[in-house]
DNA sequence: TCGTTTAGTTATCTTTTGATAACTAAATAG
DNA sequence: CTATTTAGTTATCAAAAGATAACTAAACGA
């Protein structure tokens, strides 16, 4: 297997992800929330509920401007707090009923988008991509 | 076929992507280049050479703001117009000797960081990698 | 030739993001 | 019980990135 090959396979690959992911996001926009601020509330949905420390770690954002952020969202009533009665220092983030409803309104725009790109695959291309991502997940991006 | 299964494996897939991409370069950083010029000069190194006007439709950037951030990389003599003998308006940007022996440094601690990632893979599994960025390549991301 | 379009520039302003210091309050460890 | 660590806050400043208006100069089209 020529490595170096590969290589500019990978780099080719990841320049199309980030771009199918751009255009796909694009249109998308939350009145008053800027790009940090929806990428908080991306990940407050998919991996509810979550601490603050977790949200600056996953997106490398530092604690007090993760802070920062974090509280104009609940200002907007996005999501909310839920201080851990184990740990009173930490607390859990969670999308309120509005950014519940908000966030599934945006996750089926991005279905809708992602639907239209698979429309014209046959069945066992879908199988195909399927196998690919999975290939990928676990043994290359795990 | 489950399409909206499938649309949560994109969703994970995506994901890690990005981040796995983000550690791949986050400690790459050049001298006084932010990270939008750093994106310019990318794009300059593989897909040389380059109008203006790409880099501002690829990377998502106005006109003029595009034309800033190139300015600095002028000024830093990473890069250099060529102006089009056909069309004056219009110039190629080039990476200069300097930024070429820059990028290539650059994409060399990158291929490094890439071949890390696959050092403990056997032949089968980098040939079923090699399969799967292809496959997604041509009929997903196309 | 003259108006229009194209490609890019310059200047300016605003917003967003990043960095850091100094802080509080709770938990934990010796 | 005290010292330290952990988790997060508040305030402030600086840098980066985004938006827009007004511009130049070349090319193009009728």
């Amino acid at each position: 297997m020529n490595k170096n090959k590969l290589f500019q396979q990978f780099v080719r690959f990841t320049t199309s992800v980030h771009q199918v992911t751009y255009d796909m996001t694009k249109e998308i926009r939350i009145e008053n929330v800027t790009t940090v601020q929806y990428k908080i509330l991306e990940l407050i949905t998919v991996s509810q509920p979550v601490t603050l420390s977790e949200i600056s770690e996953c997106l490398h954002l530092s604690l007090p401007n993760a802070s920062r952020e974090l509280k104009k969202l609940i200002q907007y009533q996005l999501c909310e707090k839920i201080i851990d009665p184990n740990d009173r220092r930490k607390f859990d983030i969670r999308l309120t009923e509005e950014g519940t409803v908000l966030m599934n309104k945006v996750f089926q725009q991005l279905e809708i988008n992602f639907q239209e790109r698979i429309n014209n695959l046959s069945e066992p291309e879908l199988k195909e991509i399927q196998n690919a991502f999975e290939i990928l997940q676990t043994k290359f991006f795990a």
